[in-house]
DNA sequence: CGCTAAGCGGACGATATCGTCCGCTTAACA
DNA sequence: TGTTAAGCGGACGATATCGTCCGCTTAGCG
C-alpha cells in the first residue's frame, strides 16, 4: 500500500538514509509523547526521546503544527492499511469488522486523533485517506448486511465513531488491549441481526 | 448526595459567598479548558475564562496538580450521582445501565478523566468515590443478571471501562450525544442474554 | 579515497508561563 | 452603618519553552 521510504505527507526529494531514519524516529517519539502529555508537549522532549537535537526536529517539521499534521497523516495510513487488509479477507462482513477493530486496538499506541477527522487542520492528502477509510468501512458494513451477519440499521458513521473512540485508548489501564477486545466483542454482538434496535429508530 | 456548598475535596472552613462562587467558576472554566487544550493549559487562560485574576486561581488551588485533583474529584461526584439515580429507579437492570450511560454522555463536558482512575494521583476521598461508583455499577449488573436482562459473562470492569471510554468524548464531532447514544444502544443490545459470547470465554 | 552538499545538534536571544506578593475591595456581622 | 478579616487581581522576577543559526560531521558518489 505505501512504499517504504515514500511520501509521508509532502516530500520534496529523496532523503539521505540517516535523515530518513531520524525522521521516522522523530515521528515515533512524537506519537508517544503526544499520547502521554498532549499536543503541547515540549519539542525538546520529543527530540530527546528520538535521540536527536531540536534542530533536527525543526528541520523535518518546520512547526509544531506540521509535526502534528504528519502524525495525523501517518495515523490514517495505518488505519487505512488495517481496514484494507480486514476487508480483503474472504469472510463474513461481521468478521471483517471485528478484525478491523482488533487491528485498530493493536495499532493504538501509534494512532493520534484518527478516523473521524480530529481537531487538526487536515490537508488534502489526509482528507483523501480519511475518505478512503470511510469508504472501506462502509463496504464492510454493506457486505455484512448482504450476507446476513450485520443488522440493517447500523450506519457507517456509527462504526467510524466507535472505531475512533476505541483508538483514543484509556490511559493507565493495564491490559488495555484485552479489555478493549471485550468491549469490541459486546459491540459486535450488538450488531447482529435480531438484536434490539435503536431507541429512536427512524430506519437507517 | 452532596450538599450545596460543601466539601469539594478538602475544605478547611466556610468560604465567603463570593469566594465560593469564584471557586465554582474556576472549576467550570478549568474543566472546559482542560478538555480543549489538555492538562497543560496555562493557568492564565483558566483565570481569564473564569473571569477572575490568576491570584484567585492560585489561592483556591495552590498548584496545578491541586486544581486537576479537584476536577477529578468533582467528576467522580457527578458520575456517582448519575449512577445512584440510575440504580435507584425501579426498572430492569439493563435499563438502569442504559440510563447511567446516557447520563454519563450528558455530563460529558464536565467530566475529566473519570471512572477508571486516571493518570492523576488520587487522594483518599477520591478513591472512596471511585470505589462507590464501581460498587453501584456492579449492583446494576447483578440486578440485570438476576432479572434476565443482562448476560452472565459481562464483568463490572467491562462496564466501567466502556463508561470511561464514552466519557472521554470525541472532540470536534457535531451532535456527539446523539451519536454516542447510538453507540450505547448497540453496546446495550450486545449485553442481552443470548447474544454472541466473548471469543476467549473463560466464564466470568 | 577524497570531495561536497546534505544533515546534524545544541547554544542562544526572544517569548511565554509560572507562582508569589501586596495594596485595594467587599462580604459578613454586630 | 462601622469594623475587619477574608478575598481579590494583576504586576513582577524567576523559569521554561520556542525556533533560529551556524560550525562540525558524514553519507553518497566518482
Amino acid at each position: 500500500m505505501t512504499k517504504p521510504q515514500s511520501n509521508d505527507g509532502v516530500r520534496r526529494r529523496e532523503l539521505r538514509r540517516d535523515a530518513a531514519d531520524n525522521r521516522d524516529r522523530v515521528l515515533a517519539a512524537a506519537a508517544a509523547a503526544v499520547r502521554r502529555e498532549g499536543t503541547g508537549v515540549p519539542m525538546a522532549t520529543i527530540a530527546a526521546e528520538a535521540g536527536v537535537g531540536v534542530g533536527t526536529v525543526y528541520r523535518h517539521f518546520p512547526s509544531r503544527e506540521a509535526l502534528l499534521g504528519a502524525l495525523t497523516y501517518r495515523s490514517f495510513q495505518l488505519v487505512l492499511d488495517a481496514a484494507t487488509r480486514a476487508a480483503e479477507a474472504d469472510q463474513p462482513g461481521i468478521e471483517a469488522v471485528r478484525r478491523f477493530l482488533d487491528q485498530t486496538i493493536e495499532h493504538g499506541p501509534d494512532l493520534v486523533l484518527p478516523l473521524h477527522g480530529g481537531p487538526l487542520a487536515a490537508d488534502r492528502e489526509t482528507d483523501l485517506l480519511q475518505a478512503e477509510v470511510r469508504r472501506t468501512m462502509g463496504s464492510m458494513l454493506h457486505r455484512g448486511r448482504h450476507d446476513g451477519t450485520i443488522r440493517g440499521d447500523v450506519r457507517t458513521r456509527d462504526l467510524v465513531l466507535f472505531g475512533a473512540l476505541l483508538a483514543q485508548q484509556l490511559p493507565h489501564v493495564p491490559n488495555w488491549s484485552e479489555n478493549a477486545r471485550r468491549i469490541v466483542d459486546i459491540y459486535i454482538a450488538g450488531m447482529a441481526p435480531g438484536a434490539q434496535p435503536f431507541r429512536d429508530s427512524e430506519g437507517q
